[in-house]
RNA sequence: GCCUAGGUGGCGGAAUUGGUUUACGCGCACGACUCAAAAUCGUGUGGAGAAAUCCAUGUGGGUUCGACUCCCACCCUAGGCACCA
């Protein structure tokens, strides 16, 4: 026997694969269609790292199983070559991104391919292609008509030395990442998705959604409905009043102060009656410095400043109370503005208590009638934002709108997409913070597209969200050139049947693409209210220290080197074995070790393989319920396990007989396909393994375990019995009683109840 | 701070969803094979104890005949918090 050599045989079976493409995806075909998706890699120059494959080599197994299940199954890949990274490489080297994204996936693909993986590669795509983003901007202008693209003024992170916009995560704690100067927000008008639009529909079409209900709770919070009433507190001695919302309007009577967002407008129209306003546009010019984030997090510590001068009317009782700025309240929420209840709030008590400001315990009303009483307005109101949709950047999708001084922002005409990105000689945004794209004159000049006068481009970019809100569909008709895919094809493939991602992707990229579906729902360009039928996430792969792979921290491990060294098919294994598909887990390479051991145990079964019918009973078909339980539960690591075991056994065997060895590869095939066609071909088999069906369970040809149950005394494992499966609960009963070690924790003791649980354990009570 | 996960041997983890904690794998120890080593195979392996037995699923309470599993409080780790992807 030929040692199990995994170079030669994967190169074997890639190349095979390669040839006679048996994972391509049929259009139209009458075989039960399976569309299977995995989020798209963005690729980055630091090539693939292990964590990558893991959810590909999940969603592989799934798809291997459905074709044996006689699927036809759509498993496509591309990339989502868009976004930052690749534009600051860019700015620091020159290189065009156009570029670095081509080497990028060239280097993706090759090691992807490395890992027989059965993606259908005739369908790749790349956001980046302006054969795709064509598409993108044509979404983007069906918003627009719809009125669901418009432009507002929003605050964004600026870098002062650098005078650029920055991302967040450019930024911490109030400084520029790359050049360690301060940074403040600054108002700028940008494009808006107004998906609060959806709202309602997004929250409630949860509920049909085979989501896990963590994923389905996380996005149902982060949309945040509430519901409560509108309340208007007139300003003192002034024309203004301020609207506030809230969810208990039955707090009112302890409503002892007033809390505006620092950013709140009514803060300047009232200027000239604060008397302290020094100190309030101090506290004001505080909060620009900090993000979000750092104001929710000083947490307990309030801060504040109270808007001498002005009081506001507590409308339930006329008294009098007084205003604050203080940054735990959002601008962005609900009006902005707040009453605040601190004998019922949390927050407000904090502040109350540091502030020295009454604590009134309120007599609480009914709801109705306070609201009709102070005139109040019963309102729904939502956590969720609508999305900001402009990057004053280079690498991304231009938007296609151009403003005409007469005729305002007009879309360019479809015919005329894409709006392709212009070459332009520095990535670096203009001192304005405008987009380097403003630098392009002869790009950006044009002609109305209604009046023909001069007109100019918006030099804006899409963010990489964009992209990846619509690829799915772009799969089922990738080089489609009259639409983003043909109707027929939509119709055939859609919904994608089940997607897997990361937890990380819950609230935006996933909430993202179902706004933009149901958008295309709504106006007749898709079959589906829902874009995904299934959606399960995976956990990320640590490094061996438990921290984050990164580049920076030198501890990537490269898939290549494992491919090399010990196999795909054991990479593959691992990967899946190694622990929860859904958790975050550790890499470890001494682990790996077991997995390579299991396949060359398999690779010697061959030496014991007899030509005849299985007659002896093993572990084969409660290893086949378990694993199929397994994969369609995307427990990985317990179908590996359960394998395991089986191997184990029959490795124990003098022989093996060929039926059971040939249904064992069929079974591994999803995990180890390259093993798997090996020793299938060796068995004398002249088709591939692939065209096997799914062996299905056969409950007669089990084994039959043996039944030993528990005798608990007391809540404690006293003795262990053997039961036969027919035997009456009042033999069972009895044989636990007589059992000796039973009796010696009886004795002496009156037995007040005796439980039986079925199968399960004898539980006796003593006093 | 808020939302979502998670915390079990020396290590990765399993546990039929309230019923024998530690399956499977790594590691370690001993043995077989070998001139020897590697590989492979076999046996053992939560802790304490001579044993009976006791103690162990992040910590502290609770419910239950019985809790890794359910409830309450707390600690720690990971993901997300809207311009990273």
């Amino acid at each position: 026997m030929e040692k199990y050599n995994h170079k030669k045989i994967e190169k074997k079976w890639q190349e095979k694969w390669d040839k006679n493409k048996p994972y391509k995806a049929e259009d139209f075909s009458k075989k039960e269609k399976s569309y299977l998706l995995i989020e798209f890699p963005y690729p980055s120059g630091d090539g693939l790292h292990v964590g990558h494959p893991r959810p590909y080599i999940g969603m592989d197994v799934i798809a291997r199983k459905r074709r044996a299940e006689g699927k036809n199954v759509l498993y496509p890949i591309g990339w989502d070559a868009f976004g930052l990274p690749t534009e600051n490489y860019a700015l620091k080297t020159g290189i065009h991104p156009k570029e670095v994204t081509k080497k990028n996936t060239d280097i993706f693909r090759k090691q992807i391919k490395s890992l027989g993986i059965s993606f259908d590669w005739s369908r790749e795509i790349n956001t980046s292609d302006p054969e795709y983003y064509k598409w993108t901007q044509w979404i983007f202008l069906q918003l627009f008509k719809q009125g669901l693209a418009y432009k507002a003024s929003v605050a964004i992170n600026w870098c002062l030395s650098c005078k650029i916009g920055l991302a967040n995560e450019e930024v911490t704690e109030g400084h520029c990442e790359r050049c360690g100067g301060e940074t403040e927000k600054r108002q700028k008008e940008q494009w808006m998705l107004a998906i609060t639009k959806y709202a309602d529909k997004l929250d409630k079409d949860l509920d049909d959604a085979d989501y896990s209900e963590s994923i389905k709770i996380q996005q149902r919070n982060w949309i945040g409905k509430s519901e409560g009433a509108l309340i208007k507190f007139p300003i003192s001695d002034s024309q203004f009043s301020i609207d506030i919302f809230t969810t208990r309007p039955d707090t009112l009577f302890g409503a002892t102060y007033m809390v505006f967002a620092p950013e709140h407008r009514l803060v300047q129209d009232l200027k000239s009656q604060i008397t302290n306003f020094d100190e309030v546009e101090k506290y004001i010019n505080d909060t620009k410095k900090k993000t979000e984030i750092e104001r929710m997090m000083e947490g307990k510590e309030k801060t504040g400043v109270e808007l001498k001068g002005i009081k506001a009317v507590n409308p339930a009782n006329k008294e009098e109370i007084p205003i604050f700025a203080a940054d735990y309240v959002m601008v962005q929420y609900g009006t902005g503005a707040i009453m605040a209840v601190p004998a019922h709030d949390q927050r407000d008590f904090e502040f109350a208590k540091k502030f020295n400001l009454p604590i009134v315990e309120a007599d609480l009303v009914d709801m109705d009638e306070v609201i009709e009483k102070v005139k109040g307005k019963k309102t729904i109101k939502y956590k969720l934002r609508d999305w900001v949709f402009s990057r004053q950047r280079y690498w991304g999708e231009p938007i296609p709108i151009i403003h005409c001084d007469k005729c305002g922002p007009v879309p360019v005409p479809e015919d005329e997409l894409p709006v392709e990105l212009p070459d332009v000689k520095d990535y670096k945004p203009t001192d304005s913070g405008d987009s380097p794209l403003a630098n392009v004159e002869e790009w950006m000049n044009v002609k109305c597209s209604k009046c023909s006068r001069n007109a100019k481009r918006e030099t804006d970019v899409m963010p990489n969200w964009a992209g990846s809100s619509w690829y799915y569909l772009r799969y089922t008709d990738p080089r489609n050139g009259k639409a983003f895919a043909d109707k027929k094809n939509l119709k055939y493939w859609t919904p994608v049947d089940w997607y897997n991602g990361g937890m990380e992707h819950t609230t935006l990229h996933l909430l993202y693409s179902r706004f933009w579906h149901k958008f295309l729902y709504d106006i007749k360009k898709v079959p589906t209210s829902e874009p995904y039928q299934r959606r399960t996430s995976h956990g990320i792969i640590l490094a061996e220290g438990g921290e984050k792979m990164s580049k920076s921290k030198e501890n990537v491990i490269n898939p290549d080197d494992i491919v090399e060294k010990f196999g795909a098919d054991t990479l593959r294994l691992y990967e899946m074995f190694m622990g929860p598909f859904d958790q975050a887990i550790a890499w470890s390479t001494d682990n790996m070790i077991g997995v390579r051991r299991f396949l060359e145990k398999v690779w010697r079964l061959q030496e014991k393989v007899i030509d005849s019918k299985n007659n002896s009973e093993t572990l084969l078909h409660k290893t086949i319920k378990k694993v199929n339980e397994d994969i369609e539960t995307m427990k990985f690591n317990t179908a590996v396990s359960a394998m395991m075991i089986l191997v184990n056994e029959l490795e124990n065997e003098k022989e093996v007989p060929k039926e059971v060895f040939e249904t064992f590869l069929v079974l591994l095939a999803p995990f180890a396909p390259h093993t798997a066609e090996e020793l299938w071909e060796k068995l004398g088999n002249s088709n591939s393994i692939l065209s096997m069906k799914w062996p299905e369970y056969d409950s007669s040809k089990t084994v039959k375990d043996k039944a030993q149950i528990a005798v608990q005394v007391d809540g404690k494992v006293r003795a262990i019995i053997d039961i036969s499966t027919d035997e009456n609960e009042e033999n069972i009963k009895e044989k636990a009683l007589l059992d000796e070690n039973v009796k010696k924790w009886t004795k002496d003791k009156e037995i007040k109840k005796v439980l039986y649980v079925n199968g399960k354990i004898v539980s006796i009570v003593t006093d």
